[in-house]
DNA sequence: CCGGATCCCCAGGGATACTG
DNA sequence: CAGTATCCCTGGGGATCCGG
């Protein structure tokens, strides 16, 4: 992106990470913790190959990023955050909140990849009986896996399958996002062929956030 | 800004805000509250009057300003955010803090505005002793001021004369914006053309504020 | 098959001139 | 003052191709 040359912060930050497709690339690496070319490709649908070559160039050099190439034999390499990149999460945080209300609408087109969900779901649920053992909740839609674990009054959320899940959430990968993350009823989700088996307790456990970080600072 | 197609908050966030010079639209009009189209201009340079028009008309549309027609004879339109617009504040400081160490390196030709200073005062500054009565400290500098108001633990910092300050800090704004931001020390900064006349206590009450609302959240 | 590089085309951005 | 109109150019989208 071409430079915007003020001496302000904001302007110098959007200097690194204003370009297209940077922070979708981030958010992937937030999720995935390391991820191949493909990978990223993956989950990043409509990004055309050479531009994903040139990002991983630029936030690389913008510090953002490190690569590293893999065992020799299989010649793949792997990109992953540094911990100036990781320090995009709070950015990431007030974007997708803010964005939030924009998922409402139903009747788009647009792709969805249960992956996507991992961030939402830490930045927006908390665990509503914190002094209860702790529970796991796998999510599951279109061949990907979410582990959410609830342990102590906090949330955390993984990609890949659980080890020993105390219940199972699956269907339509739209359904389970507005199930999880707009407290849509199980009740209504059902009829659209989301399934759900196991402690009934552990999807309840889960409850929105108060916003306590954001309001208190504004108040 | 071609839409990313991907049913994700952060996606559609971009979509909307992602456009080259919109966040920087909304800085000006976070500090202004009001501004014409002019004012915009001279507070973005380096930005074309027709790409100006254009952001102004999508960021109405989508709901982010809203432009009022002045009084008749004048016809002179004015643009304030709306409240979907003032909920980008977390958004820019969090992209404030995390570009705020790009500023540090000095040489760099890149124009600087007082005005620019208003936000970051206002994220990263405190009242280091808020039992002491309120004081005001005004800021000068090429022809624009600034008036910062601590009271009660909090610092306040709006653009314009101060009516009654008990300080004033002038001197080149890259300067001063070392002085306040950076807490460089005011025997060097009067040898680089910084004046400081006033009740010596008031700019020593300007504290770095101890970022507990984000590290909280992160432990 | 993975990890890109190359090529072509078009839309969005930049600079400037101009108008109500 | 508040934009439009115009022209040019770069950066992004899409497809294909290539070395390991």
């Amino acid at each position: 992106m071409r430079s915007y040359e003020q001496h302000c912060g904001l302007a110098k930050a959007l200097n690194v990470i204003g370009d297209r497709w940077t922070l979708l690339i981030a958010r992937e690496l937030l999720v995935w913790k390391r991820a191949r070319f493909s990978d990223l490709r993956n989950g990043l649908p409509g990004i055309a190959s050479n531009l994903l070559a040139q990002r991983l160039r630029d936030m690389e050099e913008t510090g953002i990023i490190s690569r590293r190439s893999a065992a020799p034999p299989v010649a793949t390499a792997t990109y992953e955050l540094t911990a100036r990149g990781e320090a995009l999460r709070p950015i990431l945080r007030e974007i997708g909140l803010w964005g939030a209300p924009l998922l409402a609408r139903t009747g788009d087109d647009a792709s969805a990849q249960l992956h996507w969900l991992a961030l939402p779901i830490e930045f927006t649920l908390c665990d509503a009986t914190p002094d209860a053992p702790s529970m796991t909740l796998e999510v599951s839609s279109d061949g990907e896996q979410l582990s959410i674990e609830m342990d102590n009054g906090f949330v955390r959320c993984v990609v890949g399958a659980a080890e020993h899940p105390d219940a199972v959430l699956s269907g339509p990968t739209r359904k389970v996002m507005q199930t999880l993350l707009h407290g849509e009823s199980l009740t209504l989700a059902r009829k659209h062929g989301v399934r759900y088996r196991g402690n009934p307790n552990v999807l309840a456990r889960l409850r929105p956030r108060a916003k306590s970080i954001l309001e208190k600072e504004k108040a």
